[in-house]
DNA sequence: TTGAAAGCGCTAACAG
DNA sequence: CTGTTAGCGCTTTCAA
């Protein structure tokens, strides 16, 4: 492998400024010089190593991307967007399960992603303080929902979504309406239900049960056996399109049939399996491409980033398929 | 950030000393140095630089994993299990996806993933020897069905669970039966549809239509639109469960109806959405846990890699659920 | 066993 | 603008 040193000797010029001749911001270097570098590092088919780099400047071009686990279906749309973002800007992505690990914080220091350039935060197990103490990096983006005043995150904002799909419901004549939520140890979930009882109240739609889940299809299955088909609902709103298929398919199978008609459905995450036929379920969801850039903007000017809002926020929306 | 230095003053050795007191390998110290070392390192809170470590050794403890994008349903499941067991060994995953880059080589060579200990090619744009080219590493390991005589590979083994398919058929009275494929431009795909074929041909099973998609399931309600209700057939081959999906959906929402009775439908790939109650579609599939530990009993020990077989195989076999 | 010292490949002060 | 030089933090000869 040919070495700056190479380059450097094949230019007839200097270690440095072969460097600055390289570099990707401007630095001082005759033009003609750069000329005969960019010549020979082409010549010589040479490119810097990124240790070595990542040594002097204490940045590695890689972006830690920290998840309790791949396979949760409402990520895999995101993160394909965020990885081809991520190159863009000329970051590579470095995926951390933490599932599988004992100790995050152990695992973390021995392994190169103690030393990303930013790490950014799905799974819920590390809040913010945590994730400080987990990375070399201040860099830390949570978009768990967990975050504090130092931290810098992006979440989306979950209240306009709702809002109109209940709205959607109630202009449906719905009356009362099924909960299925996920963990209710989680805050932001908590929140999200909040959102949910104000605005059903705010439509006069009485909350006639709540049955809780794990946003999982197994878990909607659980919870919509579990629903009495003697104590009338008119609509189910659950807090995953996962569990709300599961709720279609048991309702399916039932004699008293639902949608549509008798019974409304909603989802929650906009799942691109949503635009399956047989899970036609109204959605509520962002924009996956702005969340995306969201988290960009965070990453690309990190002083920026530091002044500017730390919070960031993407509005969701109400998304209609045939159950809603 | 505590250094080696800082580790070796406080336990009043030298740097020497205290690079071989923590190395994972035995290097001769004496026993009460070693455990000075050890201490003052736990003292400091201290962990290496993977940077200067990999600056010394050549080695990142990375391994890349090279994608055209993901979202491809069949590979989730995958990953997840694949970047888990990376870890169990010590090695992190990062994720190339090729799909939004302009030069692969180019954006390689200028990354980290130039220098990661492994390359995993998923990615069917690349072939065995570009991946040589693309990598510093000589440890690049084909997944994507592409190989050569230098190269390693681990390969899902298609024939077992094709036959194991077509007997099911057979054995139901399926005489006539329409082939829907994906792109015959990869290799892979071509000798998948002879096997389809030679073990229809044994069974004297006729094949009707072959038509053609992308694997995808927007491609399979295409498909399976083309079909002539008129032109009988009693079983649709596809090699892949998302087309499976699609022609699933097209065929209920036809009057003659489907499964079971009438016709019988076998996917490709196993996706664990086949277990969702609206596509209990009978696969085709290979252990992923069986399939993860041949790439990784590639990866922890090369240089029994390149005595052993190059070419590993895992055996696909057939899952049969409702609709076949 | 041990420690001094020479790298690994690159960047950034610094003094011209 | 330029070249010299001192690191970045660690591993590994090499003599002792």
């Amino acid at each position: 492998m040919p070495t700056l040193q190479d380059v450097a000797e094949r230019a007839g010029v200097s270690l440095s400024a072969a460097s600055r001749a390289l570099s990707r911001d401007q630095k001082p270097v005759a033009a003609e010089k750069r000329e005969r570098v960019l010549a020979a590092a082409r010549a010589l088919g040479y490119s810097a190593n990124p240790l070595a780099q990542g040594l002097s400047t204490r940045q590695t071009g890689l972006v830690s991307i920290i998840v309790n686990h791949i396979g949760d279906l409402s990520d895999l749309d995101l993160f394909d967007i965020l990885i081809g973002r991520l190159q863009d800007v000329g970051k590579q992505a470095s995926i951390v399960r933490l599932g599988s690990v004992k100790s995050a914080r152990d695992f973390l220091r021995g392994s190169i992603s103690y030393h990303v350039d930013a790490a950014l935060i799905f799974s819920d197990f590390i809040g913010p303080r945590q994730a400080r103490d987990f990375f070399r990096t201040n860099h830390v983006i949570m978009l768990n929902g967990r975050q504090d005043s130092q931290s810098l995150s992006v979440q989306p904002d979950d209240a306009p979504g709702i809002q109109q799909a209940v709205e959607n419901a109630a202009r449906h004549q719905v009356e009362t309406a099924t909960l299925i939520t996920g963990r209710e140890s989680s805050e932001l979930e908590k929140q999200r239900i909040a959102f949910y009882r104000t605005a059903l109240a705010r439509y006069g739609i009485l909350v006639s049960t709540q049955l809780h889940g794990d946003y999982s299809y197994a878990s909607g299955v659980t919870a919509a056996r579990q629903i009495d088909p003697r104590h009338y609902t008119d609509a189910i709103f659950c807090t995953s399109d996962a569990m709300a298929m599961g709720v279609l398919d048991v309702l399916r199978d039932r004699e008293d049939g639902i949608i549509p008609g008798r019974m409304r459905l909603y989802g929650f995450d906009n799942l691109s399996l949503t635009d399956l036929h047989s899970y036609p379920i109204s959605s509520i969801g962002f924009d996956k491409r702005d969340y995306v850039e969201q988290v960009v903007s965070l990453l690309v000017d990190p002083a920026q980033a530091r002044k500017g809002p730390r919070h960031l926020g993407v509005p969701t929306r109400f998304y209609g398929r045939q159950t809603g």
